[in-house]
DNA sequence: AGAAAAATACCTAATTGTTGGTATTTTTCA
DNA sequence: TGAAAAATACCAACAATTAGGTATTTTTCT
């Protein structure tokens, strides 16, 4: 790695925050910017200074760590965010992730996988913990493709058809008309469809095709 | 790093392989254990012999990359598949990442990122190269932050609040009773919803609140 | 050719959604 | 402290959806 990597620590525990500095120090290209014990000063820091990763501890008090997450994914979008916490509840790493966190590590992971995380963040990739992606599958979750999903989900082919113009916001006489079918018929047909894909009603339908990426929508 | 990575290349490009070949034993910590120029010698390799990476070269003919990501992902999950490609679609990667890819590179990336995307994979990160990344909202800085959703299409606290339920499947009736609030309060943010977001129905606010990656989901 | 699966169509009743209003209270912010 | 925005609530009428069926025709596949 030619480049610098500036880094900023945001963590409450003065310790902590030393040692990290100490641990990241060995490393030519890391370089601290920075430090902050509350979200508050992060976030103001970050306003008048160039910082490439921000290493943020999850359990700050003042504002927490999930708010400070927001803030900077919101205000600084450049800056990449890498948790430390101490939780490997998959749950709570994923909702930080979708806050806008770029990686996940729990504390007591060693040197060379914090640094592996950093290098992997700067590059936009995402890291988690070990410990917590093999608690689910919060990575690479393994979806049907999108040409056996009649197959996978036992759908016929007008049923298919059917969910497409629904999730385009069809109505059950709209459709019957599309497809010259009596609207008994449609309705017949969307009955089997909450049934088999065990959802109540037309927004599941919808929610269904699109997670599942059955349309190209 | 101490421990030595054990990498397989599948790639129909033998100077291509000779060349990945050359560039990763310029670094003790890779270990090339093989390779196939098809995706069932791939395979066939893996049931017999330890991987933790296998670079894969989506235009590789005989079994398409996107299957053997399957079933590399579905048969032997502790190997990470890394895809070299041609193609800078946002949407053919994020295909591949869900069907279980652990990292998707631009074939002309340079070394340093391939190897950074190496570890980063190895470590369970999960990789994405900066020139499709930007092209899409394949990683989460491209995507409007979640708090800043209302903001860009005007839609209040409570509008956000009530759309997410209505994804999930919630009749106004459910609604009102879970935010305690009268069914007619309820209709009333939803007839602003259809208004704010142009569209005629339930399905179409799903399809937005989705597509617009409000949800989770 | 015969069985199974898929597609078609019909009926009723209850629930939910949509449209087009009006109007008061509460919160936010300049 | 006002004005504006947001949230709340109500009414009526009509459209659409959902749930519970039954039943015939057409297509697919062995």
């Amino acid at each position: 790695m030619r480049t610098t990597i500036h880094i900023f620590i945001a963590d409450d525990h003065q310790m902590f925050v030393d040692g990290l500095k100490r641990l990241l120090q060995t490393r030519r290209e890391f370089h601290i910017v920075g430090e902050a014990y509350d979200g508050a000063s992060a976030l103001h820091f970050l306003q008048n200074n160039q910082v490439d990763v921000l290493i943020l501890d999850i359990n700050m008090p003042g504002m927490d760590g999930m708010e400070v997450t927001k803030q900077v994914h919101s205000h600084f979008p450049e800056v990449k965010v890498l948790i430390l916490s101490m939780y490997t509840d998959a749950t709570f790493a994923k909702t930080l992730m979708e806050q806008g966190a770029a990686g996940y590590l729990i504390k007591n992971t060693g040197k060379e996988e914090l640094f592996e995380a950093i290098h992997c963040v700067v590059k936009n990739g995402q890291y988690i913990s070990k410990e917590v992606a093999i608690k689910s599958s919060l990575i690479a979750e393994n979806k049907p493709a999108r040409e056996d999903f009649g197959k996978t989900y036992n759908l016929t082919r007008r049923e298919g058809e059917i969910l497409k113009l629904l999730v385009q916001g069809k109505t059950s006489p709209e459709i019957a008309e599309s497809l010259y079918l009596a609207t008994y018929t449609v309705d017949t047909h969307r009955k089997n469809l909450l049934r088999k894909l065990n959802v109540k009603n037309t927004a599941g339908l919808v929610r269904f095709a699109i997670v599942h990426d059955l349309m190209n929508v």
